[in-house]
DNA sequence: AAGCTGACTTGAGGCAAGGGTT
DNA sequence: AACCCTTGCCTCAAGTCAGCTT
């Protein structure tokens, strides 16, 4: 089809292949112009859709009755609804949430709505339930879990792979698709990140009447399980989702979607890195016109044109606003606050330095030292001018605003298409600046690495150092010390074969050395194998790769790459990725350029 | 133009499978 | 074969952004 043409073959004419390429890629972004344009709510994503709905979550299993909850150190028998809230909270037991004082307090108060009139006129005081039976309880089962038999793991293994196979794929246009998240979240206590306010609601379990289906009208629709019935069946064909349900906590909708290698996700990937290209050409102009706009004498256009150089410079999130007291208090680039940033017109050494400081997606804190143009500097002074501490930077711009500006200057252009394009610009040229082409095989995926690592920091994805990464770091060494140790030990060996034929000078001494000489290199590569390791993991220590791999670059330029050097593709992405990736995989030669 | 809603992408964390090591 | 540790995968929360309503 147009999305994934066959490969073009070289002839020796570099030329012609161009020519020819060229023509593919044009046509194929006329069929993307066509076909996936103004995509939200306006065109046909599909023309067939069918499937088997979802799978919901195992009915409750009460406790058994020697497990018990104790209230007030008296044994008490609870309701099957109110126990089984209960459960959730005992499940946690371990976990710092079940300390802190709002996920105590909004579980008390959604447990006690599950609680029968007599349970609810005992059950007062959150501090006086003992659940630590019940929690011993599940540690135990998880242990059981753990100790079955070989036998009854494959069979658990081949219910899963049944489940799957009945629901976890549909058909969408004559191709038979994975499903990424056939399965219905199960109910349990709300896990929000960082500082939630709702952290510790009821997440309620989810029954086939609060079940949308979407599917074509001419499929076989899914039928609800015995005695329920669906909220809805329709035949939406401008989205791309199966199913749908009102979650309770922030009123959102959830949907179950196709898995990443699907035609319809590929497609839109793909078209998310063509926009992104497309910016890489006119973004010299846009960079000129926002460093003009720094000296329009309209605030609005100054702080536009600031929050836009962030947003390229630092790669920074839009920032839409947020509705106080629904979700934990974090910002991106629009919704910056005067105490986010601070202004040091020097710091060690520079001039104009903006220092941020303040908690993005997920709560993870963003942290960073910049050095900014003089105009930068001299407008952010101005916009924080008279200002509290929690008033807004931006206060004359929203991402509303911002995008429709970017709109304007690219078709397709909105904030984040700026963290896609540097993101893979910047593997580029790192790979580009890194790779030597005199080293092997690890070295130079150590330096993929390690380009990628220049993205993750870019993009501030961080994570928490992995709880065994000290140990794991010590063991990688003791390796080391080992294979060195091994190392001299052959070199001593080949020495003394050396010193050996010399004096006896036969074809069998003469072999011996040879076979030391090979196994001298062969202990040299395995040692530097194992350094190369532990300075990638070294390096690694804080940072996520994954998220920028996935999202952010633009997978033909590490395909090229790989192909360039003659690294298998395997190296860089695992099964997954490479299935997510496999247009990207099919597409791009060589010397494919971002 | 502000606010709301729906659809879709992005994100970290948790957990189990499975591969390497002892 | 038991153990241990990494890796991959899943989960589900938290973003972005466009279109609609008021």
């Amino acid at each position: 089809s147009e999305f994934k043409p066959k490969k073009i073959k070289t002839e020796n004419d570099k030329k012609a292949k161009k020519r020819k390429q060229d023509e593919v890629s044009k046509g194929r972004k006329q069929c993307a112009n066509l076909v996936l344009r103004r995509d939200t709510q306006t065109v046909v994503k599909w023309k067939f859709l069918e499937h088997k709905g979802p799978v919901f979550a195992p009915p409750y299993e009460p406790l058994p009755s020697n497990v018990k909850f104790y209230y007030d150190g008296k044994v008490m028998r609870l309701s099957p609804e109110a126990e089984e809230v209960a459960t959730f909270f005992a499940k946690m037991l371990d976990h710092e949430y079940t300390t802190k004082d709002i996920f105590r307090k909004n579980f008390f108060k959604d447990w006690r709505k599950e609680m029968t009139a007599e349970e609810k006129a005992k059950i007062t005081d959150l501090k006086k339930c003992n659940f630590s039976e019940m929690n011993e309880f599940f540690k135990a089962q998880s242990e059981a879990r753990k100790a079955m038999t070989k036998e009854e793991k494959q069979k658990i293994k081949e219910d899963n792979e049944r489940i799957l196979q009945e629901y976890g794929f549909c058909i969408m246009d004559n191709h038979r698709e994975r499903i990424a998240n056939f399965r219905i979240e199960p109910p349990g206590l709300f896990r929000g990140r960082g500082d939630h306010p709702k952290m510790g609601m009821l997440k309620r379990r989810i029954r086939p009447e609060d079940i949308i289906i979407n599917c074509s009208k001419d499929s076989k629709h899914p039928e609800p399980p015995p005695g329920t019935r669906w909220k809805e069946v329709r035949h939406d064909n401008k989205v791309t989702w199966l199913v749908s349900w009102t979650e309770n906590i922030q009123g959102s909708i959830k949907y179950i979607m196709l898995n990443p290698s699907s035609r319809i996700k590929g497609e839109k990937d793909w078209q998310k890195y063509e926009t992104a290209r497309r910016l890489k050409k006119c973004v010299d102009r846009i960079r000129n016109q926002y460093r003009e706009d720094w000296k329009s004498k309209e605030m609005r256009i100054r702080q536009r044109a600031v929050a836009l150089y962030f947003i390229d410079k630092l790669a920074l999130r839009a920032g839409n606003e947020k509705e106080e007291g629904e979700t934990a208090d974090t910002v991106g680039c629009c919704s910056l606050r005067v105490e986010h940033i601070k202004l040091y017109p020097e710091n060690d050494g520079q001039e104009y330095v903006v220092e941020f400081d303040f908690l993005g997606k997920d709560s993870i804190r963003y942290y960073n030292k910049v050095p900014v143009e003089k105009r930068v500097f001299k407008n952010l002074q101005l916009f924080m001018e008279n200002k509290e501490p929690d008033d807004d930077l931006f206060d004359r711009l929203n991402t509303s605003i911002l995008n429709k500006h970017l709109q304007e200057l690219m078709d397709g252009l909105t904030a984040k298409v700026f963290r896609t394009y540097n993101a893979s610009i910047t593997l580029q040229q790192q790979l580009k600046e890194l790779t030597n082409a005199e080293e092997n095989i690890p070295a130079k995926i150590l330096s993929y690495n390690r380009a990628n690592r220049a993205v993750a920091i870019l993009c501030n994805h961080q994570r928490a150092p992995p709880k065994t990464f000290e140990k794991s770091m010590q063991n990688l060494q003791t390796k080391i010390d080992a294979k060195r140790e091994q190392l001299s030990d052959a070199k001593r060996e080949l020495k003394s074969a050396k010193a050996d034929a010399k004096v006896r000078k036969d074809e069998k001494s003469k072999k011996a050395v040879e076979t030391k000489k090979k196994a001298v290199q062969r202990i040299e590569e395995q040692l530097m194998k194992l350094e190369v390791q532990a300075t990638d993991r070294e390096e690694n220590k804080q940072i996520a790769l994954g998220t920028s791999k996935l999202n952010y670059l633009d997978p033909r330029i590490s395909v090229a790459w790989c192909k360039k050097w003659g690294i298998p593709v395997e190296k860089i992405y695992n099964k997954t990725q490479r299935e997510k990736f496999a247009w990207a995989i099919d597409m791009a030669d060589e010397d494919f350029e971002f």
